[in-house]
RNA sequence: GCCCCCGUGGCGGAAUGGUAGACGCGGCAGACUCAAAAUCUGUUGCCAGAGAUGGUGUGCUGGUUCGAGUCCGGCCGGGGGCACCA
């Protein structure tokens, strides 16, 4: 420590400042407001135990926003809570025989610590945890609202069975045919199970995507393409054998009816099973079929196989034309009817098959401007629009009057009917665990079928004395608890023991958060005031599931009369991962980055000259070992260090890498800041007037000021935290390269670099506050205006180019008009030269930006 | 295989079609110091040149334009998503 230097103490000043904010409850937000409202959320956490560099990197950019609408006078929400059912709390009540309440209580507590000591504006009056029975209750009681509207159903369904983690598993958590979580290969069971009927708002939830504008298009395309709407025609292809049931086909493209060569039916269509029976080449031909899984996007550029049948199809048109009929591995049962008609020339599947089984390949369809004679198809197939051709009486017509034609005839007949298909499916919501939240039902024994739990009898509060010494759900095999009364006729009933999906919990917590201790599920007027939330982030990763459930939970809530709002997430902003470098020694075991140390341009093991191999930054995870725990950063440097870290350089969409240089230029810099104001001489008193008039290194000093003003507050509004970054570096800069100038004019600039900083260090900006000379509190102070004569100056410097190539720099009036500018450019020795005497040939001027003086030659 | 995104100094990255490389990290040189750390100042795309300066430069390749990192076509490379969706 530099002599007589006061060193700034970043954890006792931020020890300091997060009292004062909790005491004054600075961040506490009113459900009424002469002010606009403004509602910022991060996702919020898993209470895994501690908070890793991914929260830390999402709570800041939150935060930031959260105090940037607040300063600038918006009534503020930036509520947080616990994401807190699911299945480590079980694995830990497995494993270590806790109890799942303590183990998720004792994670929220220190997690909660963590939290508090990165300074977030948050308003921890609103804090709840899913697992509070004050939060699930009103969740049955959402749920029984959703019952009664008929938005749920129980149906028998083939279900993923995770035999490890005992649980049933939606089709989005099977990967590569094991469960997402335990890994274990998933077998297929039926059971009884809740659905909620999210089809019934496919439509809905694919329209309303285009009115999320401040959603990221990768997100809007990832949920349209989730839901999958595709329009199309299902109709029947008789058998030559007339005994045989037709095969119904689905199709998007019926106007290529006239080039169809064939018919697939999928390995586990009716109809192959039934034909498999007595055919044992077909039989393991299916067995064949079924290696390796079948909805692989790896099986993709695998070759296409097909058995022959040797049923013949007759063409809907024409019943002297027959196409074979072919079982083939490139057929879905789950879409469709699992059986199509192949036109190998508009459709590359198809066309592969064709070639590979030397089927005709007829081209119907073709590209305006080709001669239909000369027109072929090859190994890849015309998927564009064009005419119609080779297809009797839809020659001449486009695709689309073609499709309508062959829907009307074939409608008209009675075997065809225009269908939508969606690629969503209902939403599985049961799971046969005990740490969720317990579905309000109860089987009566007698008679009365599913009968909801009465509402006074809410919350069904989840048993204590619970045992997880066998596996399968502890609910089911608890003594006493299932037993009930059947609320209708008072009889012997059975509750139901499945409990929710976690996800149906993250469904509506941030309308919760509007009013935390509302006795209805919903405080309406709260919530009418509050949505949607203005800003939502995280991570990209709940880019269908978390937030098309939301959406549909939000059209649910309004359906049931809870909110008024259909969406949820007005902006939506996700952010990139934090990534580290990676380490192994020579053995190939991964180090943890505490454990090396770069000497002499090398890399070894610390305090060894033992070499360390270094790979590639990649997202931290503990299975590699590159992960830097943020309480290590927060104890040597700060949370201001830490939050300045995340908002610096990258921008906050990308991937970020963690580096040790890094974070020591952040905390270089939070010193820098902290000199720059307790060192200042000569400064004016709080308050003091500017002179009447400024000029030289002082007019300078001020346009920085507010030319910083200006950009920082445009870059926060568009979240563009690292630029915003690089311009306080800029005016930081400048007060250092003015030393001479001090009064008034120097306050004003420190006091800006100070105001501009609080969002994102806002302990330091405390600080200097304070040392500036105020009693107030940045979090009580508004956001600073730039003068918008101080952004522009009086003269600007632009290029002159010959030929488009920069040859030379001019400086004129900020206002000159084009004359003085073409006048300055041609007055350059350069363009002189250039010219050689003769007139340019032309002179573009683009006012303000640059001239290009155009030569012969 | 299809869809989406991204390729800019040693590194992270700036740049409404208008002076490419802001800002940071790292490097180099200097000041202060017995010395080091910290701090401050200068410098830092590449090539040539002592220098002024000139040439060159945003993955490759065509095009549009007075002018292209930016727009359009083709290719190469990297990342993400997916469902062979008829």
């Amino acid at each position: 420590m530099g002599v007589g230097v006061a060193r700034y103490n970043a954890l006792e000043s931020e020890k300091r400042w997060q009292a004062q904010w909790t005491q004054r409850e600075s961040f506490r937000a009113a459900n009424e407001s002469a002010n606009p409202k403004y509602y910022v959320l991060e996702m919020f956490p898993y209470p895994s135990g501690r908070i890793h560099m991914g929260h830390v990197r999402n709570y800041t950019m939150g935060d930031v926003i959260a105090r940037f609408k607040r300063a600038q006078g918006f009534n503020v929400l930036h509520p947080m809570g616990w994401d807190a059912f699911g299945l480590p709390a079980e694995n830990a009540a497995r494993e270590k025989g806790v109890h799942p309440r303590e183990w998720t209580y004792a994670n929220i507590a220190s997690m909660r610590e963590q939290l508090k000591q990165m300074g977030l504006a948050i308003d921890w009056s609103r804090e709840f945890a899913t697992c509070d029975p004050t939060y699930y209750a009103r969740q049955q009681k959402l749920f029984l609202d959703f019952f009664r509207l008929g938005l749920v159903t129980r149906a028998y369904a083939d279900v993923n069975w995770d035999p490890v983690d005992q649980t049933v598993l939606a089709n989005e958590q099977v990967i590569e045919g094991r469960g997402w979580r335990s890994g274990a290969l998933v077998e297929r069971r039926k059971l009884s199970q809740w659905f909620f009927k999210i089809t019934g708002f496919a439509d809905d939830l694919l329209s309303g995507l285009d009115t999320l504008e401040r959603w990221p298009e990768k997100v809007r395309i990832m949920q349209k393409n989730w839901i999958g709407r595709s329009e199309g025609l299902r109709f029947s292809f008789a058998l030559k054998d007339a005994a045989a049931d037709p095969i119904e086909v689905f199709s998007t493209r019926p106007d290529t009816i006239f080039g169809a060569s064939f018919i697939a039916l999928s390995p586990e269509h009716s109809l192959t099973e039934q034909l498999a029976a007595d055919d044992p080449k077909l039989a393991a031909f299916i067995a064949e079929c079924r290696k390796g899984g079948t909805a692989e996007e790896t099986i993709e550029t695998a070759e296409k196989f097909g058995y022959d049948t040797g049923l013949r199809a007759l063409h809907p048109f024409d019943d002297k034309w027959q196409l074979p009929v072919y079982v083939s591995n490139f057929v879905l049962m789950a879409y469709g009817t699992g059986a199509i008609f192949g036109c190998p020339a508009h459709d590359q599947r198809d066309v592969d098959f064709a070639r590979k089984y030397d089927l005709p390949v007829l081209p119907v369809v073709i590209p305006e401007s080709t001669d239909p004679k000369t027109f072929t198809i090859g190994d890849e197939a015309y998927t564009g629009p064009g005419r119609l051709a080779n297809s009797r009486f839809l020659d001449g017509l486009d695709v689309d009057a073609a499709k309508a034609e062959i829907a009307k005839r074939l409608e008209a007949n009675g075997t065809g009917t225009r269908t939508v298909h969606y690629r969503l499916r209902d939403w599985l919501v049961s799971r046969q665990r005990y740490w969720g939240c317990p579905i309000p039902i109860i089987h009566c024994q007698v008679m009365c079928g599913m009968v909801p739990v009465r509402d006074k009898d809410l919350p069904l509060k989840l048993p204590d004395d619970v045992s997880f010494d066998i596996p399968g759900n502890p609910l089911d095999h608890h003594p006493t608890w299932k037993h009930a009364k059947c609320p209708i006729c008072g009889g012997p009933g059975l509750r139901e023991t499945d409990t929710f999906d976690t996800f149906v919990d993250s469904s509506w917590y941030f309308v919760r958060f509007t009013d935390a201790q509302a006795e209805e599920p919903v405080n309406r007027a709260a919530a009418d005031y509050w949505m949607p939330v203005d800003q939502y982030i995280g991570g990209v990763e709940h880019a269908v599931l978390h937030l098309l459930y939301s959406r549909f939970f939000t059209r649910a809530m309004k359906k049931a009369g809870h909110v008024k709002v259909e969406e949820p997430f007005a902006g939506l902003f996700t952010q990139g991962m934090v990534c580290h470098e990676t380490y192994q020694d020579q053995a190939g075991a991964w180090v943890l980055p505490e454990d090396i140390e770069k000497r002499d341009g090398k890399t070894v093991l610390k305090g060894t000259n033992v070499p360390v191999t270094v790979g590639a930054s990649e997202k931290m995870s503990k299975s590699k070992k590159n992960v830097i725990a943020p309480e290590t950063i927060i104890d040597a440097f700060g949370a201001d260090t830490i939050r300045w870290f995340m908002l610096s350089d990258t921008p906050p969409e990308r991937d970020i890498e963690w580096t040790q240089e890094g974070a020591e230029g952040c905390w270089r810099f939070v010193q820098r800041i902290h000199r720059l104001v307790t060192e200042a001489e000569g400064l004016a008193p709080a308050g003091a007037n500017l002179p009447a008039t400024v000029e030289g290194p002082a007019l300078e000093l001020r346009r920085a000021s507010h030319r910083a003003i200006a950009a920082v507050t445009e870059d926060l509004s568009q979240l563009r935290f690292n630029r915003a970054v690089a311009q306080i570096y800029t005016l930081a800069n400048a007060i250092g390269q003015a030393a001479a100038v001090d009064g008034a004019v120097k306050r004003e600039a420190l006091e800006t670099l100070v105001l501009l900083v609080g969002p994102m260090m806002p302990h330091l900006a405390e600080t200097c506050w304070e040392a500036l000379g105020h009693s107030t509190m940045i979090a009580a102070t508004r956001w600073p205006t730039a003068d918008a004569n101080l952004v522009k100056s009086d003269t600007i410097r632009i290029g002159v180019q010959v030929n488009g190539k920069l040859r030379g720099e001019i400086e004129i009036p900020a206002g000159a008009d084009e004359a003085t500018a073409r006048g300055a450019a041609l007055a350059l020795e350069p363009v002189q030269r250039a010219l050689g005497g003769q007139a340019p040939r032309r002179v573009i001027v683009v006012p303000g930006r640059i001239v290009n003086v155009v030569v012969a030659g």
